[in-house]
DNA sequence: AATACGTGGTC
DNA sequence: TGACCAAGTAT
């Protein structure tokens, strides 16, 4: 150690990470060859592919959507039911509806494609802090202060800023700033969150094999994995819910949820609004001779967790007010969202 | 500022 | 095996 100067030397550190990256970069179907431009159109979808989502979970997603709707103009021409249904199983659903909402605002004000400025991107719908500087910075080459949770680690162990989150954002985002080059900024910002996921990871980082190790003020103090400080979580209230299951001619109803809110926009089992104790036949959408399952369905949600009891009825002679017959030899094209597909597997496993 | 908003992978 | 966590945004 050198007593001289300070830890870490802010200058020092994009030539040692882009180095790093050189070699260590990881091919994704999103990126663009060394040397090649990035698609604006690709670069953004996997962004918010990527919010909160593992990469595991977007790599085959992405592919299909990109065949399906390559670009601007083709998004922004889609039907809306149909982008629901590609989304289901990837959560946060107002991702989708603002990638159509972006998409159209892109063809109506900006001749089809993105404005290559941060400021601008951030007034697109969904493009946040992160994203619009992410998408500036890769595909458009700006240098842009790009934090998300991989760069927030990095930086929180790299200056060992030990106060807690959320309030240390300020200081993380300042320190992200000053080590943040002029060139390659693109590069830059994936090779921070590539080494946030790979090698300085949550728990047991790999400092040894850390481009970033020699000016690492955490390590230096011995425990970059007691760093960031978070605060401590909440409880998870206990909710309760019925789904209910009608079925006529091989065929179940199914409606579609209010467009914003929880699965907002998405098709949906019937069911009537959470409850702190199980709802029981309240709230059936139909007078029908509905039959309570045995077995429940539970699911956690990020601020809730929910369990389900299913009810089960002949839909003869019924015609719900609102939604579609939809066969259930097909119901893997409905586009349900998880929560959906786990209760329609219990029933059609005659559960209870 | 705090809360609503999903899901699947990981250990 | 139940936490913890992930390339966050909107309000």
């Amino acid at each position: 150690m050198d007593a001289t100067r300070s830890y870490p030397e802010p200058a020092a550190i994009a030539p040692l990470l882009l180095a790093w990256h050189d070699v260590h970069r990881r091919a994704l179907p999103w990126r663009a060859l060394p040397g090649e431009t990035a698609d604006p159109y690709r670069v953004w979808l996997s962004e918010v592919m990527l919010q909160q989502t593992t990469v595991a979970a977007v790599r085959p997603r992405f592919e299909a959507w990109v065949a399906r709707w390559p670009d601007f103009d083709a998004l922004a021409a889609a039907d809306e039911a149909e982008v629901m249904a590609a989304w289901a199983g990837l959560g946060y659903y107002a991702r989708a509806r603002n990638l159509v909402a972006a998409a159209k605002v892109v063809v109506a004000e900006h001749n089809g494609a993105f404005p290559p400025d941060e400021a601008t991107l951030r007034t697109l719908p969904g493009l946040g802090a992160y994203t619009a500087a992410a998408v500036a910075a890769i595909a458009f080459g700006q240098r842009a202060v790009v934090v998300d949770a991989n760069v927030e680690r990095v930086v929180a162990r790299l200056f060992a800023i030990r106060d807690a989150l959320p309030g240390a954002r300020v200081a993380i985002r300042a320190a992200a700033d000053r080590v943040t080059p002029n060139a390659r900024a693109g590069d830059f910002a994936q090779a921070m969150m590539d080494l946030g996921s790979g090698i300085c990871t949550p728990k047991k980082p790999s400092c040894l094999l850390c481009p970033l190790q020699g000016e690492c003020r955490a390590f230096r103090e011995g425990d970059p994995d007691r760093l960031p400080v978070k605060a401590a979580k909440k409880a998870k209230p206990q909710r309760h819910g019925t789904i209910f299951w009608l079925e006529r001619d091989g065929a179940v109803w199914l409606v579609r949820r209010p467009g914003k809110g929880l699965l907002g926009g998405m098709r949906a089992l019937p069911t009537g609004p959470w409850a702190d104790a199980p709802p029981g036949l309240a709230d059936a959408p139909v007078a029908a001779a509905w039959e309570l399952r045995n077995a429940t369905v539970a699911h956690g949600f990020t601020h809730f967790d929910l369990q389900l009891a299913l009810a089960v009825a002949e839909g003869e002679g019924h015609h719900p007010l609102n939604g579609e017959w939809w066969p259930i030899d097909d119901l893997d094209r409905a586009g349900l969202p998880t929560l959906f597909a786990k209760a329609a597997a219990a029933v059609l496993r005659r559960d209870g």
